[in-house]
DNA sequence: CTGACTTGCGCC
DNA sequence: AAAGGGCGCAAGTCAG
């Protein structure tokens, strides 16, 4: 394995070797500036190998990273640096910086809908994947120019590197698995519904639950799992509820709701997050979801299998770190605020953000009395809420953050107006379907009735709230990629070895991450998350004076972090 | 029976 | 009058 202990800058596109791979039936074709060669397929670990030891960086471009860097990784091979054509295709094809044109191509429908692989298990190379159709080089020639010839092209050519050390990162989580004790897992669940019943089974607490409820409502046979059902039983006992939801039931007073609250919550975890889910998705103490980058419009990245984007708090005790191996878990606090600062260049939302709570620096800067009014009011001017206690905020924050404030406003209006918004990067945003925003009044169509005009102003509302909300998350995403980037280099500098030795990635959500490190590197580990997010910082926004404070936590389970 | 939709809720 | 962004998942429900 290579033992360089430089960091590999993230974005350092210009001056590395390319070489695109190609599958020809059972073989594959690898072609460098100088030569192609042609080998056969269960070569390509060898050869990849050998090419990353030595010193001369290269990049490799291939179609998809779902269909390659799994069985890479099977052979113990880890490469630094990837194109991802069809992620970056994606980007392009979407981002109004680009000249369509310049992509334009017989082949280009075909990139447009490739999906990526997710089940691992299938042949290496299935003999009717659409992906074999189509022609890598001169699909990364048609971006290279389209890239060359784009506006804001350093923004670009950093988002679509950081969208690729991402597809990286996600085969790399799903190769080596979050650590997943099962007996723990199974003591937990045990305690909290009793032990596990057989199949189609309700376990004893649920089923305790289940009769408190219904003698509490007067109805027998109710199954509280059927909504429908529980909202008659519900009327029936003499409440004014048109839905069953937690919080709609919260407000009640009623003998039965306390059984039922606590039915709801448990139910839950037994369906999410209970044994059926422990026999789906963990294996050898690992669990191993598949991470889909680029998989949300935004560029959040998407997840299949598990759920693994939203593990409830509650299951994450059953995560621990390998003996002789600890967790490092950090989080930004309040990313999206910061991100809003750092792309509008708001000097006085910057000022609020220096420091752990940003909320807290709103107080001190005199622009609201309390941190619950900050809070309420910033969540309001990221998703467009008006009414109530955020609307009431909002003229107190654009007078004194107008930059930031203006920021969202003006991505608003421009979705309403039907219009394509962009990250500061550079994705873009997609159209809205058609119907509201080209039959607007203002294009000549005659006045529909009234049901009509308010559906179609209702919609251009919410695609405002949608745009407004597109350009922050989406760079807050960007700021995410290029921190896990820049955090996955780092900690390949840091460890020694076979990449199952190292230090490395198990978990991102958004805005945390959890790496996986041999104990007496867990320090050294909290340093590069720190100094990623420093730089991550700096990618996006420059000399721009931002901070990005994190928690960090060395934990043996995932649990103790929070 | 299958497949699409709805409801509710977990995460960010 | 109403007006909160993005997901994934499971169970129930309903149409074909």
């Amino acid at each position: 394995m290579g033992i360089s202990r430089a960091v590999v800058p993230v974005g350092d596109t210009g001056r590395v070797e390319r070489i695109v791979l190609r599958r020809r039936g059972g073989d594959v074709e690898v072609r460098g500036p100088g030569a192609t060669v042609r080998l056969p397929a269960e070569h390509l670990p060898a050869h990849v190998a050998e090419r990353e030891h030595r010193p001369e960086p290269v990049r490799w471009v291939w179609d998809d990273t779902t269909r390659w860097y799994p069985a890479l990784l099977d052979r113990g091979v880890r490469v630094a640096r990837c194109a991802d054509l069809r992620l970056c295709h994606a980007i392009l094809r979407r981002s109004p910086l680009v000249d369509q044109a310049l992509l334009a191509d017989d082949e280009t429908p075909g990139w447009d809908v490739l999906q990526p692989v997710t089940d691992t298990d299938a042949a290496l190379f299935p003999l009717d994947d659409p992906a074999d159709l189509l022609d890598p080089v001169a699909e990364h020639d048609r971006q290279q120019a389209a890239l060359e010839a784009a506006g804001s092209r350093r923004g670009l050519e950093l988002l679509l590197a950081a969208e690729s050390s991402g597809a990286l990162v996600a085969a790399e989580m799903t190769h080596a698995g979050l650590p997943w004790r099962a007996d723990v897992h199974d003591r937990l669940l045990a305690g909290l519904l009793g032990p596990r019943p057989a199949a189609g089974q309700r376990p004893a607490v649920l089923g305790r639950l289940a009769g408190e409820i219904r003698a509490g409502l007067g109805a027998p046979a109710l199954n509280p799992d059927s909504p429908g059902e529980l909202l008659r039983a519900l009327q029936g006992a003499g409440l004014a509820v048109t839905d069953t939801r937690s919080w709609t039931l919260e407000q009640l007073d009623h003998p039965a709701l306390p059984a039922l609250l606590e039915y709801r919550r448990l139910a839950r975890l037994m369906t999410a997050n209970g044994w059926a889910w422990l026999d789906a998705w963990v294996r050898d103490g690992r669990f191993r979801p598949s991470f889909l980058p680029g998989g949300v419009v935004t560029g959040r990245w998407a997840s299949h299998g598990g759920g693994a984007l939203s593990m409830p708090v509650q299951v994450r005790p059953a995560a621990i770190a390998d003996d002789g191996w600890r967790f490092v878990v950090a989080d930004v606090a309040q990313l999206e605020p910061r991100v809003l600062a750092g792309m509008s260049g708001d000097g006085a939302m910057a000022e609020a953000a220096r420091g752990r709570d940003l909320y807290q620096g709103m107080v001190a800067g005199g622009v609201v009395a309390t941190r619950a009014e900050a809070k309420v009011g910033m969540l309001g001017a990221l998703y467009g809420g008006t009414r109530g206690e955020s609307g009431r905020m909002m003229p107190r924050l654009a007078r004194r953050y107008p930059r930031a404030i203006g920021l969202v406003e003006e991505a608003a209006r421009a979705g309403e107006r039907g219009e394509v918004v962009r990250t500061l990067l550079g994705r873009g945003s997609p159209l809205p379907a058609a119907g509201w925003a080209q039959r607007g009044a203002d294009l000549g169509e005659p006045p529909d009735d009234g049901g009509d005009r308010q559906e179609r102003e209702r919609h251009r509302r919410a695609w405002g709230r949608f745009t407004r909300n597109f350009v922050v998350q989406g760079t807050a995403a960007e700021w995410a990629l290029c921190w896990l980037a820049d955090l996955r280099n780092r900690l390949w500098a840091l460890g020694e070895g076979p990449p199952s030795a190292r230090p490395h990635l198990v978990i991102f959500l958004h805005d945390e991450v959890v790496v996986h490190t041999p104990e007496h590197l867990a320090a050294e580990v909290g340093e590069a998350v720190r100094e990623a997010a420093v730089e991550a910082g700096r990618l996006l926004f420059g000399g721009f004076p931002l901070d990005f404070p994190l928690d960090v936590a060395v934990v043996s389970s995932w649990a103790d972090a929070s």
